[in-house]
DNA sequence: GGTCTATGTTGACAGACGTCTATGTCTCGG
DNA sequence: CCGAGACATAGACGTCTGTCAACATAGACC
């Protein structure tokens, strides 16, 4: 890996290595239709509606979550290729998971 | 993903998601033998000694290298879990460049 | 228009992080 | 046993991060 893939792939991790990010990414995935709103996210967790929407914000930007504004609501889906991280990730868990 | 898992896979996660270490990770995989001590790895990078000491550490600490004395010299190795890891990210960075 | 509800933004703060210099530790050769 | 080389540790410093309370914004409904 060569300086400019790890300076790619750096600030994508650093999205990911938050424990509240990585559920928030787990519960819009297996949410109905695959998106959920912030007010459906910030009960899953004990944090203020700021601190979730910095979150969100942080995964956002990160190329990670798509919004779409819908009447009051805004809704948070995945983006395409963050299927294909999640995935990843569940190679991670698991490879975690087997040394447990 | 529940609580238990996002807070095992967040600190691991942490652990790489910095250039310099994604780099060492890289660097000692590829080596001769798929090992390298420290004055190997140092001149890939403009930082001083200590400051690659502390990344290995870290690296080490979240379980992804090994350290082995022999000599004056300290050797570094992958975990053997730690293939797979670098496998899921190569995915993630095939992931990241397809969309670039 | 006014008010309520859902969400984002700002500013502040403690703690963590990346880096350096200085120093300590361990090993080998003489 | 002493000096040199390889590496780790300690302490300091500026910056980034996660969190909150307070405020701002934007749509919906009366």
């Amino acid at each position: 890996m060569d300086r400019g893939r790890a300076e790619v792939l750096a600030p994508l991790l650093k999205a990911l290595a938050d424990p509240v990010r990585l559920r928030l990414m787990s519960l819009i995935a297996c949410h109905t239709s695959a998106e959920a709103c912030v007010c459906d996210l910030t009960p899953a967790f004990e944090l203020s509606q700021p601190t979730v929407s910095h979150h969100l914000k942080v995964l956002h930007e990160a190329g990670l979550v798509e919004r779409e504004r819908r009447g009051v609501w805004i809704y948070y889906r995945l983006h395409p290729r963050a299927s294909r991280v999640l995935d990843a990730l569940s190679d991670l868990d698991a490879t975690v998971g087997a040394s447990r």
